[in-house]
DNA sequence: TCTAATCGATTACATATGTAAACAATGCGT
DNA sequence: ACGCATTGTTTACATATGTAATCGATTAGA
């Protein structure tokens, strides 16, 4: 098996949100956008891509003498994970657990609310 | 300030989880408990045992040559804390947004739903 | 063509984490 | 009282992660 399922750390995953919002980019390009959130140095960001690459977490093109970068691994699937092992770690995998939790603890506002509701309705559709 | 608000790592929280369940509790206790489910050494788990005393998570009471643990965090303190961190993280802290993607992809069950009814049923009685 | 700027690749280094052995203190049984 | 068992304390070591400097190749200008 390759380094393929390793798992992608905090900051990785900082470059990862710059390539899920537009790719691909060349490593200065990265570096600029991110820029704006965390204060790292071109060889910090250039040692992140070369971390995700061998995660395949994301692909190199070469383009002349630089390369550009797309993300293999989606956001979805990044996001799916992590919420995965958070309900896995924290309430045994029962989704319900969390949401329960939220809603008790995480204060939801109007909106929560109304996109809730929203969910359910479309769930009897479904099930229906 | 302290050592405090350090972070709780996966392998110091699987002890809280033992010491949340029931405390206090000697570090053998602990040991056997986790035993059942992480094949660590006894020394490990004193390992962890004093991480989590420095980081403040729990606190130790002698009783003649050994100790009592007993957890300083909570629970749900501990939940709270990580789970607002996977919201910020993933979903820039709307907490409406981790719902609908549960909902979307993570497959409720039908006991899931009962419980999103129910929590909307209570949010509506509770803005009445 | 020679050189300076530009990129990527390699190496570095501190802290966190997982995992545990070695060492030290101390109380129990004989 | 003495040595062994028990329990805590210190030290160890590998990998992961955050953060970056340095080395090396390549290319665009002078």
């Amino acid at each position: 098996m390759t380094d393929s399922k390793k798992q992608i750390s905090i900051a990785e995953s900082k470059v990862m949100e710059v390539l899920w919002h537009d790719h691909p980019l060349t490593a200065e390009d990265i570096h600029s956008k991110v820029a704006e959130a965390e204060a790292w140095s071109t060889a910090t960001v250039k040692t992140l891509l070369n971390r995700l690459l061998s995660k395949e977490a994301i692909s190199a093109a070469k383009d002349g003498r630089r390369y550009l970068y797309s993300p293999e691994l989606s956001q979805a699937d990044y996001i799916s994970g992590e919420g995965q092992n958070l309900v896995d770690r924290l309430f045994d995998g029962r989704v319900s657990e969390l949401i329960t939790h939220f809603s008790k603890h995480q204060k939801l506002d109007a909106n929560d609310i109304s996109d809730l509701k929203k969910i359910i309705a479309e769930l009897d559709d479904d099930s229906r």
